[in-house]
DNA sequence: AAAATATGAGAATGATCATTCGCATGAATT
DNA sequence: AATTCATGCGAATGATCATTCTCATATTTT
């Protein structure tokens, strides 16, 4: 954790070995990052209104005079942890829709993000995020950014899938996409690995969901009746 | 709305036609329901750390000294409100776990659901409890006492349908349980009518899925291929 | 090496917050 | 009618907040 940074002015003390790796500009860097973290650990903590730029500062291991060189306010570390955590969210779930089966690429990329959103220890994060969203403009524009390109692609995933008759689902994209969408936000936000539930029950589970959902053509589903 | 409240001491002002109808137990009940409807609105506005007590005061139009004769913090508020509405949530949810048909109770409970998270605006209030309860233990308490509560009564209603044979889920309730009420959480949330989710193709999709989580063996399951 | 610039600490600032206090008034009780 | 009690107002209080200011030190440039 402590990877001995910084005398008290540790400017440019970095990896001697290196010489000059670390220029201004990366320093700088390595510094909102330092920030960016402290934050988001003070968010979960307490929250982004709970959470006192003090309590950052303190995390950080930075004065205040420090912190504001980097960041102009504390609503845009709030927005700079939304953005990053929403990216990561949803480069996470696009990741996974790769699968040539579809109710395979559904289901793995369901449970990979549920999976990691309850190991990265996300679930607090998320749920403040969302909060948040309801009535700060900035943050909503965000989180729907992301929503709208997980929503693109998966619509060509599932799309294609149909074109080539593969699945038949009972009601529209406009239908099934939000849908789909809030059901794997319900299951990340309420950290079923967390809840003790098994995931390769969970997988179980969900593949007969999605199942039912998108109706494959092809035979290779379970159709036991015990 | 304003129902003629109150002069500026509206002591015992109510119906004058009812002579003594109003004790003053019953003064200070309207009295806390005031402040409490008056919170609820500021929350929903501006979050539990956001909204400041004296927002709360001007909404309710009542001194800050009057509204603490009423309750003895804003923490006791924001957990009054928390309870009432996760009460509200549970009785709502359970209320339609009455249809003899499993697979059709469990859809128009999850549509009664949504819709009335959707009609009486919860879903703000509801993430801004969600999010709370990460990191307030009494929140976090009155939320896990509600979900046990809707869990149990859920878990009554499906294990008696398995019993009967009516359906046949291909795990046990440890995950089922968890994974449905994650499930609905989810879409509850995401106020699926109000980004214009059409609530017959929701019951569609709805069913769909049910349908596929539980297995029933009755033959009243549409199975239509186009 | 001297000037200019970037980075840091930490006290200060003014706003805002939850809560309390002193006091006034209406209702209930004697 | 007099006293007591519940209710209410709104200014006051002390804490805490985000942010800024001053100044010191380090780094880069000249």
């Amino acid at each position: 954790m402590d990877q001995g940074i910084s005398d008290r002015f540790g400017l440019a003390v970095l990896d001697p070995l290196d010489g000059q790796a670390s220029s201004r500009s990366e320093r700088r860097d390595q510094q909102v990052q330092r920030v960016l973290e402290a934050a988001k650990a003070c968010f979960i903590r307490s929250g982004f209104k709970g959470a006192s730029m003090q309590e950052i500062c303190a995390e950080a291991e930075m004065s205040p005079g420090a912190l504001y060189r980097y960041f102009p306010s504390k609503e845009a570390i709030v927005e700079a942890i939304c953005e990053a955590d929403r990216r990561d969210d949803a480069s996470c779930f696009i990741g996974m829709l790769d699968n040539p089966s579809v109710v395979d690429g559904v289901v793995y990329a369901a449970l990979h993000h549920i999976r990691h959103t309850h190991e990265c220890n996300k679930t607090a994060l998320f749920a403040e995020i969302r909060s948040e969203s309801m009535r700060n403009p900035a943050i909503d524009l965000t989180c729907s950014r992301n929503i709208s390109e997980v929503g693109k692609r998966f619509h060509q995933y599932l799309s294609a899938a149909v074109e080539r008759g593969e699945i038949d689902p009972p009601v529209g994209f406009e239908t099934l996409l939000p849908t789909i969408m809030a059901i794997g936000e319900g299951m990340a936000l309420n950290d079923l690995p967390g809840r003790g539930v098994d995931m390769d029950q969970l997988e179980i589970l969900l593949r007969a969901m999605v199942v039912g959902m998108l109706r494959p053509r092809t035979a290779d589903v379970a159709t036991n009746t015990d």
